[in-house]
RNA sequence: GGUGGGGUGGCCGAGCGGUUGAAGGUACCAGUCUUGAAAACUGGCAGACUCGUCAGGGUCUCGAGGGUUCGAAUCCCUCCCCCACCGCCA
């Protein structure tokens, strides 16, 4: 949500950043009703204001004057009740224009709440302009020392590539097809050292940020109300993406969403609290069961492990003070444990600088990792894939974004209370990260080595298969 | 699921139609006193919105929403939530 003060004074801010996210949200309508809002808002609380004052002047005399009207008779009882009639005069008509001004109110207000939750955050002045994940620029890749890029996986190791979905086949590790019994498309069951593969990445990943980098790790709520869901930004706009347990029609409580993030459950923690400075900045990571519709995907990377509806992900979360420099610091430890995890996992990635078009409706800044996964892409010349990056990382810097929606705030060293900063990163989401886990690490027999860093987390196994 | 009891400021707690945005306590902050601290005393201590160049006004908020009334924390309706016990149960 953005600040309606800072719309009045630079609507063009609005209006430019709206346009570089190639979103469509009338900024003029919004100011329009604004307007038209705080001068209905002015009328009404003048009209108050007086109802208050007279209501305390004449209030007590009318009282008094009802008392008398029960014991009272005949001339007495008629002279009683003109006065009282007299005495109820202006207040009534004031009432009658309060009425009126909350009708105003009422009929412009959903639209302009509507609207004003829809104005996405303005892209950071230094985001590239562009139109869509096309126009993202690569900031800089890494491989490890026994993989370059400029060659074919065949050229690197020496035999052909199996893709994950071969890998998971020959070694028993994933049964789609149970799984699609179960519940559907885009469905699946980690069996036996699949299971474990993903328990040990995001055990690892957990320790990772806790041991190492200092984040306190959380278990949250994956299932929340939509206040949570529209706090954190993913609802209007997301709707469509997030399964809706829909409790009120049974009779009982409220509605409640599966979220498609722990950033959610972590975001969601001090919504409406102020906070002190002193507790800033908060470091939260978490591993969250992650729940995605995946609406308008359809037909979109069907096959294997890489867009399902229900995954595993460790999150990490910062709450930092309303500065900027502080946020852009932020925003590079938050990727650059991420490096320090991909590098210890053998994984070549790039980082993605992403375009204003490809940034979504909370976030000012986004860049991407992706890691290489030699079983996608076109097949080559040899038959083999040609491998792609896909991508399974994205650190955001949302501003004051989501903390204005989630009403998160904290009292400053001079004590004033400001709307903090929120930044969010993925660490691990499994099993997508299996993808170029498996494929990476996969010998000429197929067997796959695991990663030294995961091995003490499945019980010493240094190979499967 | 059943029965009962509740939701008031950071916390505890009074109020149950009018000067109560809300007593009192406690916590917190500042000051006086003190060598320092404690105690005591004094003062401060909610948030949002809105009008105003400033000074300063105003409106709203006592779980939420609606209603009654000239006027509601107080009365009525609907909903939500919490607690206790019983039942069921991972």
């Amino acid at each position: 949500m953005i600040d309606l003060k800072d719309l009045r004074e630079n609507p063009d801010k609005y209006r430019n950043g709206t346009r570089d996210k190639c979103m469509d949200v009338d900024i003029d309508r919004l100011l329009a009703l604004d307007e038209g809002r705080r001068a209905i808002v002015t009328r009404l609380e003048t009209a108050r204001s007086e109802q208050n004052r007279i209501s305390k002047e004449v209030g007590p005399k009318i009282g008094q004057l009802k008392g008398k009207l029960k014991a009272a008779a005949g001339d007495e009882k008629d002279r009683l009740e003109m006065e009282i009639a007299a005495l109820e005069a202006r207040p009534s008509e004031l009432k009658a224009l309060v009425t009126e001004e909350e009708r105003h109110l009422a009929a412009i207000e959903p639209e302009f709440k509507a609207l004003w939750l829809q104005v996405p955050q303005p892209p950071s002045p230094d985001v590239p302009k562009g139109k869509g994940s096309e126009d993202n620029q690569e900031i800089r890749r890494w491989a490890p020392s026994n993989w370059d890029f400029t060659k074919t996986f065949a050229e690197n190791r020496g035999f052909k590539p199996r893709t994950h979905l071969e890998l998971v086949r020959m070694h028993g590790l994933v049964d789609f097809e149970r799984g699609v019994k179960m519940s559907g498309t885009r469905h699946y069951v980690l069996t036996g050292l699949g299971m474990r593969l993903h328990q040990a990445v995001l055990r690892y990943a957990v320790d990772f940020m806790a041991d190492k980098r200092g984040f306190s790790p959380m278990g949250i709520p994956v299932i929340v109300k939509e206040e949570c869901m529209v706090g954190t930004g993913f609802f209007p706009a997301g709707r469509e993406q997030a399964y809706h347990i829909e409790e009120s029609k049974r009779g009982s409580g409220h509605d409640l969403y599966l979220t498609g993030t722990g950033e959610v459950g972590l975001m969601g923690l001090h919504a409406d609290e102020i906070l002190s400075h002193e507790q800033l900045p908060l470091k939260y990571c978490t591993v969250s069961t992650c729940f995605r519709r995946e609406a308008g995907a359809a037909g979109k990377d069907t096959a294997g492990l890489y867009r399902i509806h229900q995954f595993d992900k460790v999150e990490q979360v910062v709450v930092c003070k309303a500065d900027d420099a502080e946020s852009r610091a932020w925003h590079k430890q938050m990727m650059e444990s991420v490096e320090m995890i991909l590098q210890s996992l053998g994984l070549a990635y790039r980082l993605l600088q992403c375009c204003t078009g490809d940034l979504g409706v909370k976030n000012e800044d986004m860049i991407d990792i992706e890691s290489w996964m030699p079983g996608r892409g076109e097949v080559g010349k040899d038959g083999a894939p040609t491998g792609e990056f896909g991508e399974t990382h994205s650190a955001s810097r949302l501003n004051d974004f989501q903390c204005r929606r989630l009403n998160l705030r904290y009292k400053d060293a001079d004590g004033k209370t400001r709307f903090a900063y929120a930044l969010n990163n993925t660490v691990a989401a499994s099993p997508r990260v299996l993808i170029p886990l498996l494929e990476m690490h996969q010998q000429a027999d197929g067997s796959v080595v695991i990663p030294e860093v995961l091995r003490g987390y499945m019980g010493g196994i240094a190979k499967i298969g």
